[in-house]
DNA sequence: AAATTATTTAACATTTTTGTTCAACAAATT
DNA sequence: AATTTGTTGAACAAAAATGTTAAATAATTT
């Protein structure tokens, strides 16, 4: 086999007019021309639009998984420090895959079978996830070191603001055309591992 | 004039189908369709597809102003529970409004000239309430009522919470069928305002 | 060298979506 | 009553997007 460069090449062009279009906005014969491959090239490997669809949505699935499991596997420090690593990683694993949240969400919302995917890709891993947290904390709160709360609340907390920092910060850059990524990204991400610390801090309320 | 009810009603039906999948995956036939009124009707009123894109468009983006508007008009009250009003209404207004952000942030991302509209549109009137908020966390500060902090962020971490709740209710729908609304979106209120007072607090860090 | 696979070009077919036109009729306004 | 405005239907035109085909060539594998 050639190894098929090309056909990476299109999933790859795919990949990023996907992300950033929807299903609905992107074009296969841009794709196909941004890939610098012929239009009927794009057809050969794959048949329609949404089979090329499905190919990037699983591989996204896929990394998502991938990513909870990395994100989640954190060795044997103190739950707080645990709990700054979560942000920190989910945070960095976002800076790598900025449009990622918003793609799937929108996708997901719009097209119910992909919903289905999220579910059966995604979901019994993260369940783990959420009770792993779940007994880390409620260990710690035994001994007082966090306050006693609910893991899949304090995941949604770290996720939202996370996923808000990436959200926002194209729209932040129309406002502002001269913005230091790099610096707004620094500051963004301390701000939302104190957000978190001080939520789960036992001294409070 | 007759009033025009069945402008209105395309109007409406272009809302609902452009909020939810956005301009390229809106059908305008469809549109017409749902909103029970002939193909030919909706080119009378709007001649294409992007005109009646730019009304609503054009509409939201009021809406989103006079929210702003509307949230920040909170009388004398300590800063402490004018912050907590602010968490609030905007939680209200969200949801009322659920797919109103998703919508501006995927469009204004995708088509820049709907940055430039936001811009000039919601922009001002943003700036003017962070600069507000500013003043009373200045002066709250001084007397120990809260934390010296960057109103902006503050801003940033209220609208990123309240967001992803409504983000991810569709999504956590989809996983338990038999959720309670409701309950979901009274107790993610709740747990915003107190991640949200947690922040503010001068007695951490 | 032969066979297979990758790739292009360029035309064409199909489908989907948008937009137009026109004749007729209904409703409201003057 | 006459006129303007709203409305439909149905056909049609035009544009945009997807998908197909076949012939020719280049590259790779056997």
């Amino acid at each position: 086999m050639k190894d098929n460069k090309k056909q990476k090449r299109i999933l790859e062009v795919a990949e990023e007019e996907f992300l950033m279009k929807g299903f609905a906005g992107a074009r296969t014969v841009e794709i196909a021309q941004k890939a610098g491959v012929s239009h009927s090239m794009l057809h050969y490997y794959y048949k329609t639009k949404e089979q090329l669809f499905e190919h990037v949505m699983g591989e996204k699935l896929q990394q998502l998984k991938e990513s909870v499991a990395t994100v989640f596997m954190i060795e044997d420090m103190p739950v707080v420090e645990k709990v700054v690593e979560l942000v920190v990683r989910h945070f960095e694993f976002l800076s790598e895959n900025p449009d990622l949240p918003r793609f799937i969400i929108n996708e997901v919302i719009v097209r119910p079978e992909y919903a289905e995917m999220l579910k059966r890709e995604a979901l019994p891993i993260l369940k783990d996830a959420v009770a792993w947290l779940q007994r880390e904390l409620d260990a710690a709160a035994k001994e007082g070191e966090v306050r006693t709360m609910d893991a899949a609340t304090l995941l949604m907390d770290i996720v939202s603001v996370n996923f808000f920092s990436f959200i926002v910060a194209p729209i932040l850059s129309s406002v502002k055309p001269d913005m230091d990524f790099q610096a707004y990204y620094h500051a963004r991400c301390q701000e939302n591992v104190q957000l978190i610390l001080n939520r789960i801090n036992p001294d409070i309320k």
